[in-house]
DNA sequence: CATCTAGGTTACCGACGAGTAACCTTCAAG
DNA sequence: CTTGAAGGTTACTCGTCGGTAACCTAGATG
């Protein structure tokens, strides 16, 4: 699962024969990735990918079947990424607001990486219904789970009361959106950003009474 | 600047002949913006745009150079209602919070309509590199008149003290982050989503003290 | 009535990009 | 050493789309 994080391709050294084929194919992805996030979908061509990887056109679809289909797997592993990280934020110990704490951490840490922000820049819109509707579904699915830890804060009182949906999305949507500016070359560190945003979103602008700060008026 | 507002492009009414020019060139827009929020930049052909505007291709060109101006002028319209509407928000009286609260509530009303939701869902990003640094000055301008609001706000402790840079990037992603889901002919009305939403990023998740709800632990 | 022009139209070009066909090469196995 | 398949390549097709050229037509104007 992880491990393929370094950029030169399987191709430039000599490849050992045999099983390399999903080593390889998870490099197609992983490029067209970060392709998608910096030029779009639509203004990416499959040359563009197989010239980073060093090798020609036809070769991609020995390993993929078409454009679309590499778009799907990579929103479908930033999905998946996702999924895994709040889950085990649900299943870990400590109150709601803890458990909520460490899966908004998660969250920013994955979407400043590739297939987390292919998820948040790209999207499945450009896919054809059928394989957008699956996406759409897995989508739903990790709205409600975070939806969930807010609602379980606010029913054990760790979390101020307010509408779960809107809360979710505005929560879901600073961290996403973090994923369209981030620059992971840049000064700013993804741990750190997730740390600050995390308290901002967790804390809110109007300053907390009994915390340092003059109080307003 | 406003009254453009209804579909029905002016081609459909016999057109009295004059200045109708800039008329039919902001219908051309206005058109343009939905498609390309609704299939994206690329997936949207000229010929899509004509058509909904019942005209046939050649004569958009009699009102926009090419398709990257169309973009172009789409975005840059975006940016200008928010620029209006922080500043406007900025020179009304009250606190820096008050000024805060009105700049976001607008925020979202800007982003749930056409030219605002083309800011935040095509974006910049597809066009050549003069045109994108233009407007990526608008929204750097942009970015440093909503920081200056939080600034002045922490200065005079009607808010908390965080780090200004990050906190504008917080609130304005979560905003922003609305304009991608927000479906005007939805059940939710853009009014009440930019109460809750500005409401919950004032107050943050956590509970306050001295408010109803229970103590946490 | 002749004419000019604003505002269209039809018909076309050229580029580009997804996807395919057919061929070449290297290694592993019998 | 030959065979066969895994893994690539070159050369191509074909549809789409941005953009243009050339032409048409209805009013306003002298």
């Amino acid at each position: 699962m992880a491990g393929i994080a370094s950029l030169p391709s399987p191709w430039t050294r000599a490849l050992e024969r045999g099983e390399q084929r999903s080593v390889k194919r998870a490099a197609v992805l992983r490029v067209a990735a970060q392709l998608f996030n910096e030029f779009g979908y639509h203004a990416t061509s499959l040359e563009m990918v197989a010239e980073r990887l060093q090798v020609t056109k036809p070769t991609l679809y020995y390993y993929i079947r078409n454009k679309e289909e590499i778009l799907f797997e990579c929103v479908r592993l930033g999905l998946e990424l996702l999924r895994s990280a709040i889950a085990a934020a649900a299943a870990s110990g400590g109150t709601a607001l803890d458990k909520l704490k460490a899966a908004m951490h998660e969250y920013v840490l994955i979407v400043t990486r590739d297939f987390g922000m292919c998820l948040i820049r790209v999207g499945e819109d450009a896919l054809a219904p059928p394989a957008r509707k699956k996406l759409r579904r897995l989508k739903a699915e990790l709205d409600h789970e975070f939806r969930a830890l807010i609602e379980q804060g606010i029913a054990e009182g760790s979390l101020a009361p307010c509408d779960p949906k809107l809360a979710a999305f505005t929560v879901a949507g600073a961290l996403s959106w973090i994923g369209r500016w981030y620059d992971p070359s840049g000064p700013l560190g993804a741990e750190d950003v997730a740390r600050q945003s995390t308290t901002i979103l967790m804390n809110g602008l109007s300053p907390r009474r009994g915390r340092l700060g003059a109080t307003p008026r």
